[in-house]
RNA sequence: GCCGCUGUGGCUUAGCUCGGUAAAGCGGCUGAUUCGUAAUCAGCAGAUCGUGGGUUCGAAUCCCACCGGCGGCUCCA
């Protein structure tokens, strides 16, 4: 809720016109006034719905601390929508105005403007320095809290810590939020284990972690430019908005399509390496499942809801619910730990605000492969926590973007203080210095995480791998094993999403590209990545028989051929735009020499090579990841333009 | 809700100030060219200029409303 609270020498009001929202009123109400008094200005919010009885009580507290300072008997009421962008339901305002109005009427004489019309007003602002105040009531965290440390700190996993947050903070108001808010204590934590504040740290040969750093704590400014990735998704026919769907829903064209499909096989793969097994889970749940459904109330904004014959779904934004209910069915024995289980979910969804919606980096609907291992208790946790740690270091480095993220560990003090030595492993591991998060107490489900953090051109962070250790939802979902003694035991769940959302590695892969560009060089996908490895231009007609003979010879390669009516240096071109990595142009030399000009972009150079090398070469570049054939014609003649 | 920017062929844009029903490049199609490493030449098709009103003899252009997109918006105004 927003307050904009005015003692006045006088506030006049007339009604002038209904609005569609306009609350029914007695023909006496229809103007009204009051002399010295405190006029506030109330505009009830989204945040508020969940709970209308305590911002209500909340608000009244903080009115009346006002009234007493500025010794006024006097209150008025006022709506006035135009305080807040995020406005709730006319039903819970008119609700929440007239339980304040009779809460603050036990001490004071209170009028109350009606809601929903057009109204004309006089006010006399005494203009003392009491005289205006403006306030912000907000159930849980609090609007600033939220736009700032708790956003995205998760990564795609955020809605979790949502839920969590609201579970234990209490409704709390503007002026006893610095009391109570969950305090954030930055450091960096050196390689040599000194954890520094961080106004102490050196960031002179970090300069990614600084701006990391800045975005985390300080919240750079949005910048008004499109992302340089949007330009070049639609360009490399990669991706587009699809106007006929929600924003943040995106449409996928075949070489889109086809990387996805790459990097979601690549993850499944690696994790199935480490012992863990594919499920796949709904993607809608009741809303009144009795385990889900009071975390669900209170977030009613956030997701997507379905209703359906009389009953209300939700959306998932995790593959969470999912798991948890088909563990909790499960029998499961100490000797089955730890388990590992993923889904590539496609999709979760979550209801992101509008202006935070850019391309593919935060969508409302993106493909997260989400893994939960079970363990038998914190020790194992532990064990695992590092284990996977490495595992996403070797994911994210396979994808392509070793070098490319920074680390955030944070935990809470209690853990720390148990666990110290285990966390300057995990920055030894890493060998390089981490900005470390720690809370006095724990906020969340759970007691530490990392994410490995995407820092982009315009200084935003987006989490791309993280692991959690979660001790609180066997609990919830009453999931158990039998230990060796017959007992039924809780176990230690671990969260992790070894890549990030899927869509977000191609995000940060275009990003980089794109960087890689300015500086001057040529960008590229990686070539297991890319959805074309190797094409081929016969110079004429009579050329392109070869050039098939050479496709079937390059066998686990995706080939295409440019049989298109073009120029050789028209065709060339277009190679280049797609960022292919090895173009041959084939005419009447090779035909006879047999051997190929192979034009290689990432040397900007040509090499002579027979196909049989040239199949070697992509063979070793990309050894070790997963591949698919190509997900179009194989002749660019045969080809339709999907974008532009 | 408020403020700002924005909406012209598939794509990128010009035209809008000072009204005369639309221009270019790319892409597509047709034809010529059969070509050796980043754009061959010529022609054709393709736009009720976001939607609805208004002003006007005449509106992409001026006015009003609405819709969509993007960004921003409390306590100093």
């Amino acid at each position: 809720m927003q307050l904009l609270l005015i003692h006045s020498d006088y506030i006049e009001y007339e009604t002038k016109k209904k609005t569609p929202v306009a609350e029914e009123i007695e023909p006496s109400l229809k103007r009204g006034g009051m002399e010295d008094a405190l006029t506030a200005f109330v505009a009830v919010e989204t945040y508020d719905e969940p709970d209308p009885d305590r911002t209500a009580q909340n608000a009244a507290a903080e009115i009346k601390k006002t009234a007493e300072q500025v010794k006024t008997g006097r209150i008025m009421l006022y709506p006035y929508a135009h305080l807040s962008s995020e406005l709730a339901k006319p039903s819970v305002a008119v609700d929440i105005l007239k339980q304040l109005e009779e809460i603050l009427s036990h001490d004071y004489e209170v009028a109350r403007a009606p809601f929903g019309w057009y109204k004309a007003f006089r006010i006399s602002c005494k203009g003392h320095p009491l005289s205006e105040l403006s306030r912000t009531i907000r159930l849980g965290e609090g609007a600033e809290g939220a736009e700032g440390a708790g956003r995205d700190r998760s990564g795609e996993r955020g809605g979790e810590d949502e839920r969590a947050k609201t579970d234990k903070k209490e409704i709390v108001s503007e002026a006893l939020k610095s009391e109570e808010k969950a305090v954030s204590h930055w450091h960096i934590l050196t390689t040599d284990g000194e954890l520094l504040p961080t106004d102490e740290f050196d960031f002179a040969k970090h300069p990614d972690l600084k701006r990391f750093l800045d975005y985390e704590v300080s919240k750079s400014r949005a910048v008004d430019r499109i992302p340089p990735h949007v330009e070049l998704m639609k360009r490399l026919e990669l991706a587009d908005y699809e106007p006929g769907s929600d924003s943040g829903n995106m449409r996928f064209y075949p070489k889109g399509t086809l990387v996805k499909r790459l990097l979601e096989d690549y993850v499944i793969d690696t994790v199935a390496k480490r012992g863990a097994v594919e499920v796949e889970t709904p993607v809608m749940y009741d809303v009144n499942h009795p385990t889900l459904k009071k975390y669900l109330d209170r977030f009613p904004a956030r997701q997507y809801s379905i209703e359906s014959d009389k009953r209300s779904f939700f959306l998932r934004f995790a593959a969470c619910f999912g798991q948890f209910l088909m563990n909790h069915d499960m029998t499961i024995s100490h000797r089955n730990l730890p388990m590992k289980m993923i889904e590539m979910t496609r999709y979760s969804f979550r209801r992101e605000q509008h202006g935070e919606l850019v391309g593919l980096r935060r969508l409302r609907a993106f493909t997260m492969p989400d893994m939960h291992t079970l363990c038998s208790d914190m020790e194992s946790a532990i064990a695992e926590f590092k284990d996977q740690y490495a595992m996403c270091m070797d994911v994210l480095a396979d994808i392509g973007l070793a070098d490319d993220y920074e680390v955030a560990i944070r935990f809470t003090r209690d853990f720390y203080t148990e666990n110290r030595q285990f966390i300057e492993e995990l920055v030894k591991i890493v060998d390089k210095p981490v900005l470390i998060e720690l809370w006095d107490s724990r906020f969340f489900y759970f007691v530490i995480k990392f994410e490995f953090n995407y820092i982009d051109a315009m200084n935003k962070a987006s989490a791309l791998s993280t692991v959690q250790i979660d001790v609180e939802n066997a609990e919830r979902y009453d999931i158990k094993y039998t230990d060796k003694n017959g007992e039924n035991l809780r176990p230690t769940i671990l969260h992790c999403s070894p890549s990030g959302a899927i869509e977000r590695c191609i995000y940060a892969l275009l990003e980089k590209a794109y960087l890689t560009s300015e500086s001057g060089a040529v960008p590229s996908l990686p070539t297991w990545l890319s959805p074309t490895q190797v094409r081929l231009i016969p110079v004429a007609e009579r050329h392109l028989k070869y050039a098939e003979e050479i496709l079937g010879a390059l066998v686990g390669v995706r080939v295409d051929i440019d049989d298109r009516e073009e120029t050789v240096g028209k065709r060339i071109r277009a190679a280049g735009r797609e960022w292919i990595p090895y173009v041959v142009v084939i005419g009447d030399r090779e035909v006879e020499s047999g051997v190929l000009s192979v034009t290689v972009r990432s040397e900007s150079r040509k090499v002579e090579e027979t196909a049989q090398e040239l199949r070697n070469r992509v063979a070793s570049v990309t050894a070790g990841m997963p591949y698919r054939q190509i997900n179009l014609p194989v002749m660019l003649s045969r080809r339709a333009v999907f974008f532009g």
